[in-house]
DNA sequence: TTGACATATTCTGATATCAGCATATATTTC
DNA sequence: GAAATATATGCTGATATCAGAATATGTCAA
């Protein structure tokens, strides 16, 4: 077997920048495929290529209008992984809440430099 | 170029389920390879090899003893993961409230479906 | 109906994956 | 030092990716 098809789940179909960044521009609302191809700088097959890839997870949806075709974020199909992830999240927020003896001076340094 | 590399950052580790597998398994705290190996049914070169790439992306660190090798999660690796999908969690969380004229039997009705 | 515009699909080549198996590298014990 | 234990690495084959370029499909307008 190969590495599952990015089509699999939204883990694998996110895993991939650009399509993040498409997710990131129709964030703010529908929008058809040359906006996003002006938007991001992509060529037009990129981005058309992308969006069947999260189309396939169900994490856009589409609309027809005229020759132009809208696109807008299903972000629930995103809920399997911020649930997965928000398991974690304890770790990082609550972790020298748990220790307790840490100075407030190491905490902020710490912060600091962890989050690159 | 192709796919990104799994070890390109946490987005593209985390996409393959057995290294969510393992980092699951680590949460509860830090274990040998054989461990894994036998909790989540896999070979041992294959836990092996996950772990390396994990590694990679900070997702793990190790601590020697004798002959064995002990991994410990890095929950701060998935923070960037987190980071990113938390700003879709309004879409499904706060959806509702935010169109107002849906009736409350649709709302239930499709805050049962939705989640499959 | 011809041409312009918008989007999708197909084909190519390079690449990295993943499981499986065999094997190498420690480390402990006898 | 040899056997046993624990872990890591190397090799193979099958597979799916991704960008790029060309092309196909579909829609509007003159």
């Amino acid at each position: 077997m190969a590495r599952a098809a990015t089509t699999a789940d939204a883990f694998n179909a996110v895993a991939e920048p650009r399509r993040r960044q498409i997710l990131d521009a129709l964030a703010s609302g529908e929008r058809p495929v040359n906006d996003l191809v002006g938007l991001l700088g992509l060529t037009q097959p990129q981005v058309s290529k992308h969006l069947r890839v999260l189309h396939q997870v169900g994490a856009v949806e589409v609309r027809d209008e005229g020759r132009r075709r809208f696109y807008r974020i299903n972000a629930h199909a995103l809920k399997p992984i911020h649930d997965w992830v928000k398991e974690y999240e304890h770790s990082w927020s609550q972790r020298f809440d748990q220790l307790g003896v840490v100075s407030e001076e190491l905490k902020r340094q710490e912060e600091d430099d962890g989050d690159e």
